[in-house]
DNA sequence: CGGAATCCCCTTTGATACTG
DNA sequence: CAGTATCAAAGGGGATTCCG
C-alpha cells in the first residue's frame, strides 16, 4: 500500500516519526488518554521530565494538532491539555505498538 | 492493557522507541520488506543517507535482532541484510502506522 | 501556576577521506 | 564492494534562573 512496495521509500509517515521521536513524546500522549490534564499534573505524572522539556514538547504536539491547549484566565493561571481526535487515534496506535513490544521483550 | 491506564507511565516499549527513533531507521526497515538486500543496494535505494549513518544504523538494528547480516566471502565482498521474523512484524507495524499517517496528513 | 530564557552536554548526523 | 576513521555541525535534553 502507498509507496512501500515501490522502488524508493520516501516516507509519508515522517510526520509520525517526528511525533513519536524524542524521549518523552509518547509518554506525554499516553498520559492524556484518560482525559485532559493540567501542566503541573503532567509534570508530576511524568517522572523525571523537566518543565522546559515538557513545555517544549507540548508546544510541538499542539502545533501538530495532537493535543489542544486551553487557558482559563484566573489567578493562579490554569492551563489544560487535551488530546484531539487525531491525538486519541495516535494514542491507540502507541498502545498497539506496546502489544508488539511486550512480546518482543519476552523473546529477548 | 499493561501499564497505560495506570497512574504512572513507565513505558515498557522503550525498545520500540529506540528502534524507530532516528531519521533513517524505519526507512531502512521498509526497504528490506521485499527481501534481502546488499549494502550498496540499500545505499542507492535510500536517498540521501551517508555510508556511515547507514552502517551505524544497520549495526544497531542487527544488535536488536531486527535484521541479520550475512557475509559471503568473495572478492569483491558481498554482504546481505535480511529482516528477521521480528523485524518483519516490526515492518508491518510501521506500515499500519503509515495508514494512520496518510489520513493524518490529508487532514492537515 | 505555567511557563520562557539561558547555558551546557550528549547523541546523532553529515562530509570527507581512506582501506581490505 | 562494504565498509571505517575522523571531525564538525545540529538537534534535543537537563539544570538553573527569572517572570506575570
Amino acid at each position: 500500500m502507498f509507496l512501500f512496495h515501490a522502488t524508493k521509500y520516501e516516507c509519508p509517515f515522517d510526520c509520525f516519526i517526528n511525533m513519536i521521536k524524542g524521549k518523552w513524546r509518547t509518554t506525554i500522549i499516553l498520559s492524556l488518554i484518560n482525559g485532559p490534564k493540567r501542566f503541573s499534573q503532567l509534570h508530576r505524572l511524568i517522572n523525571g521530565i523537566s518543565a522546559k522539556v515538557l513545555s517544549d514538547n507540548l508546544q510541538i504536539l499542539e502545533e501538530n494538532h495532537i493535543l489542544t491547549r486551553t487557558v482559563y484566565p484566573a489567578i493562579p493561571p490554569t492551563v489544560e491539555y487535551c488530546l484531539t481526535e487525531q491525538g486519541t487515534e495516535f494514542a491507540n496506535i502507541i498502545e498497539d505498538i506496546n502489544t508488539w513490544a511486550y512480546h518482543y521483550t519476552k523473546i529477548d
